[in-house]
Parts: C-alpha cells; structure tokens; sequence
DNA sequence: GATAAAACTTACCACGCGGTAAGGCGCGCC
DNA sequence: GGCGCGCCTTACCGCGTGGTAAGTTTTATC
C-alpha cells in the first residue's frame, strides 16, 4: 500500500514490493496470483477498513454542532493518521475512473445520503444554511479532506512544514466546512464557543 | 499531455504517444531526447500558458464582490475547460513531491500572496470574514478547484452526469468559497443579489 | 515421525519498454 | 544542381518487467 500510493501502480514493481517485505518476488506471486490480483487486496483491505471504522465513528453520541465537529475531526484524522490512504484513493479515482465510480455508487453513496438526510433535517430546523447543496457539499468536504492530505507534503511549503502546516490546514478546512454548512447565527456561536478555548474574543 | 493526464507518466508508452499524434515513436525522440523530457516540456507549456492566462485574469476591472465572482469562476473555467490540466496537476504533486514543492514555490507562492494581500484589506475593511487563515484558505480552494475537476468524471456517479452535476459541483464550491469568505452581512447580500438572477428571493 | 499441504526459492522466459545507430528523403540556399 | 541539414524511418538492442515451472523447505496434523 505505501508503494502504490507513493509512486502509483505502473512505477511499483513487484522486486520493490518485494525488498520492501523481505521476501522474494516469487513469494508475492504465491501469495497473490497477479500484481494485480496483490493491488486489489490493497484496495479491498482499505475499503473493509474504512467499512469498519466509519459506522462507529458516525454513531458517536452527542448534540448536533459537537457531532459535527466529532465526525469531522475524525474524518480527517482517518486520512491524516495515515496519508497513503488519501493518496492511493485520489491514485485510484485518476487511474481507474470506471472501476471508482462504482466503489463510490457502492460504498460512498449510501453513507452520504444517510448523512445528507441529517443534514436535511438540520436545514428544516434553521441549523444548516437552506442554500446548501447537500450532496455536492459533502463531495467538496471529502473531496478537499482527501486532496488535502495527499498533497499535504507538497502544500506545506505554502502553509509551513510539520505539524504547523497541517494544522493550519485542518483548522481552516473546519472553518470553511462550518462557516458555509451553518446558518449565520450557528456558526458564530460555534465559533465563539471554540475561540474561548485559546484566545477569548 | 492527454495521454500523460489520463494515464500518468509511467503507464504512458512513447508508442502510444506517437500512434496519437500520427507519427513514429523515433520522430519522438527526434524532437525529445527522452521521455522524460518530453514530459517535461508538457508540463513547461502548462505552466506557461498559466502565467500567460493568469495576470489577465486577475486584473479584470469590477468592484470587490464582482471581481471575486469573475476571478473565481475564471479559476474554474480553466480546470473545466480542459479537465487533463487539472488531472496532471494533480498527477504530478503525487508523483513528485519534490519537484512540486518547488514549483509550487516559485510560481505559485508570489500569486497566492499577491491574492492574499489583497483579502487581507478586504478583511480589515470587514468585508471578508477576520477568522480567514488566508493562505490555508486560498490553497483550498485552488485545491478543490482542481481535485474536482480531475475527479469530476467519477463524482458525477454521485452528482449527476453531464452539464448537470458539473454545474452542481461548481455552483456549490463557489458558494462555499464565498459563505466561509465574507462575512455574514456581506455574504447575505452578495447571495441575494445572485439569486435575483434566477429565483428572486 | 510419516505425510501432506502450504510457503517459499531457483531458474527461466517472453515481451514491451526507452533509447541508439545509421540511413533515406525532401526542402531551402548559394 | 549539389550540398547541407533538419525530419523522419528502419533496424536493432539491453534491460527490467510480470509471470511460469519445477523443485525445496517449513509447518501443521494425526
């Protein structure tokens, strides 16, 4: 997985993958009839993971503005733990996009509608901004949760290097996920609610 | 650039190249001594046809609200018209991350704080939002201008094909780009004043 | 401790890749 | 009108790739 969300699949060779283990070439094809067959098990391994961590991530109690910021946070944090993950599925939407579009009907879709009907309902309260294209939203947030942490490496030689960059990154993402979901009133409370936490305005 | 966009570097044959353009994979090499520099040289014609299209672009006359809307969707329009732009772009941040980091540096960064500097007055007029961590938020956007148009073709499973989902995925990410940039006042007005066009609010 | 299957190695192969060498061809120029 | 020089072709090459075949070691099982 590290080797094909570095370099790609084409760049990876099976020797690299091989000295990267410590086994032969030969004993990756025992394992794994085809260099293809050894990157779809990569793929299936993430997509079973992501399947296993995002209902319980979704399911994490709370009032509406801490939910958000909760599966939010942890949204990032799933890509951020480990960037590879947003590299080898960014890789994947660009080499394969017929193979990608139905992953994404398939494992994607669902889980955004469920979470497109909450939003809904925090639209008919007055929470969430009316203007708000909901599916579309949610496509940008994961789009720039994913793009911005494959190319965090590269980026952060705009917004500073380490831990600075990232952090820059993640909390100005969270502002303008924020800022454009809730309306006005929300968002303000919201953001006054955090800024008590280090500077107070 | 099609074929490299499409493909990625590695899994773009010379021949391939050559059946496309009608010649013979030599007459290629005729021209570039190497793969790579004919890669290179895709990459230089992209980078310069940005530099070219880009002053012109931001120097459009208008009021501040105006300009934004013209700058921005200017921005999109020069992913959408040729989706590969974005694709390499976003190819080559995987790719090579050094090389990026250097590019991004050189041609972007001067842009990116030109703009920035100019947000900044906005901010301290009130018209734009305090909280902007102006950099983070340019290089969002920029970001998902670009991740989106790349994707655009596999998204569409989830926003709709053709025109439709495009228009979707544009119109939402230019009103969040312009809900989590100017303040709420402002914002209101500016959407209002949009709306016009269409609903009449 | 025999046996069988799983895990792995060694040896090998065809193929397509990027790249080189050398020759032909046509066009402009004095 | 021949001469030079870009432009392109044909022929060829070494190399590393993914993959196969067959043999060898390790492990589990009773």
């Amino acid at each position: 997985m590290r080797l094909f969300a570095h370099r790609g699949y084409e760049a990876t060779t099976l020797q690299a993958v091989a000295e990267v283990v410590g086994i032969s070439k030969q004993a990756i094809l025992h394992h794994f009839r085809s260099k293809e067959e050894l990157h779809a098990a990569v793929l299936a391994e993430l997509v079973g993971h992501w399947q296993r961590t995002l209902p319980q991530l979704l399911l994490t109690a709370g009032a509406t503005k801490v939910r958000f910021d909760a599966v939010f946070s942890e949204l990032l944090a799933f890509f951020a733990r480990d960037p590879d993950r947003a590299r080898i599925v960014l890789r994947e939407l660009l080499d394969r996009p017929e193979e990608s579009r139905k992953l994404l009907k398939d494992v994607v879709g669902p889980w955004m509608e469920a979470i497109a009907a909450y939003i809904r309902v925090g639209q008919e309260r007055g929470v969430h901004r009316a203007e708000v294209d909901v599916e579309a939203y949610l496509v940008q947030v994961l789009q720039i949760a994913m793009a911005g942490t494959a190319t965090a490496e590269v980026t952060s030689v705009l917004l500073g290097e380490g831990t600075a960059g990232r952090e820059r990154f993640a909390k100005e993402l969270a502002r303008i996920a924020q800022a454009s979901l809730f309306t006005p009133r929300h968002a303000n409370a919201e953001i006054s609610a955090r800024s008590t936490h280090k500077e107070g305005t």
